[in-house]
DNA sequence: TCCTACGATAGACAGAGTCTAAGTCAAGAG
DNA sequence: CTCTTGACTTAGACTCTGTCTATCGTAGGA
C-alpha cells in the first residue's frame, strides 16, 4: 500500500500531513472519489485540512502524471489514482458506478489524418456506457 | 436548414419566439456553443431573452435527443445539433474549441468481452485531445 | 537550533448551472 | 375574433465546483 506515497517522496516532495493524508485517502479508495469527497475524508482524519489544499495537492498529482482526473458528467471531476497503467472507463448509465478496463488496441490510430483538422492530437480518452448487472 | 425547427413543431412543441431563436442559433453554427455562448447569440436577435430560458431549451432538446450535449474536463458543457449523425469528437485543450470527426473503426469491437464485467454495453464515446492550429 | 522558502489556511471570488415565484402569451375552444 | 388556460418566460437569488490571494505555519537544510 501507499507506494503512491513512496513516489511522491522520490520526486521531491515536502512531506506534509495534508499531503500525506491526501494520498492516503485516494490510495485507499477503490472508487474515483471527487475532489469534495476526497476533502470529506480527509477532514475526518486531519480536521484542519482546507478545502484548497486538497484541490491544490490533486492538482499536483494530476499534473506530473501520479493521477488521473476524469470528468464523467459534467459534474464534480473525480480523481483516479490508478494512473500507471493505461485503462478507460466503462459507465453504468443507471447508477454511475464507473469501472477501469483494457480496450485492446491504440484508439489514436483510428484517427486519419485527413479527420484531424491541423490539430496536434496527443491524447484519447474513450468511454464505455452501458448497464451494470446490478442495475439490469 | 432549419429542419431542427421542424422537427420540434412535429413534436408538438410550443413555438415561441425564444425557442425559434434557440433553435435558429443552434442550427446555423457549426461549432459546438456553450449554453452561454447560445445565449449571447440569442440576445443579439431577441434581446430579452433569459439565460434560464436558453438552459431549458437546451435541456429540452438533449432529452428529446434533437441534440447531444458535450461535457469537457470542467468546462461549460457544449451543444451538439448534428446529433442525427454517429460522430466523435476532437477538443482543444487550450481553448476548449470542440470538431466533429469521423474516425474509422468501432471503438466498441476494441472491447473484448472479458473487459465487460457483465454489463450491457451499448455505446461508447471517444474525445481525442489535442491543441488546435490557432493555439499551437 | 534557526531560517526561509515552500506549503497551508480562510475566505472572497468566479463560472456554470438550477430553482422559484410571478408574469406572459400560444393556440385551442367557443 | 375573443377568451381561457396552462405551458412558457423572466429576473435574480441560490448552489455547486473550483480558483485566487494575502497571510500564517513549518519541513528540512545549514
Amino acid at each position: 500500500m501507499s507506494d503512491l506515497l513512496e513516489r511522491l517522496r522520490e520526486r521531491g516532495w515536502r512531506m506534509t500531513a495534508q499531503r500525506r493524508v491526501v494520498a492516503e485517502v485516494l490510495d485507499g479508495e477503490h472508487v474515483h472519489l471527487t475532489a469534495d469527497e476526497v476533502h470529506a475524508r480527509a477532514t475526518a482524519r486531519l480536521p484542519e485540512i482546507s478545502r484548497a489544499t486538497v484541490y491544490n495537492t490533486l492538482g499536483e498529482m494530476v499534473s506530473i502524471g501520479e493521477v488521473i482526473e476524469v470528468a464523467t458528467d459534467g459534474r464534480a471531476k473525480r480523481y483516479d489514482p490508478n494512473a500507471h497503467r493505461p485503462h478507460q472507463h466503462l459507465v453504468c448509465s443507471r447508477c454511475g458506478t464507473i469501472r477501469d478496463v483494457h480496450p485492446h488496441g491504440d484508439p489514436l490510430a483510428a484517427l486519419p489524418a485527413g479527420e484531424r483538422f491541423g490539430f496536434t492530437v496527443s491524447e484519447v480518452e474513450v468511454t464505455y456506457r452501458g448497464v451494470c448487472p446490478d442495475c439490469a
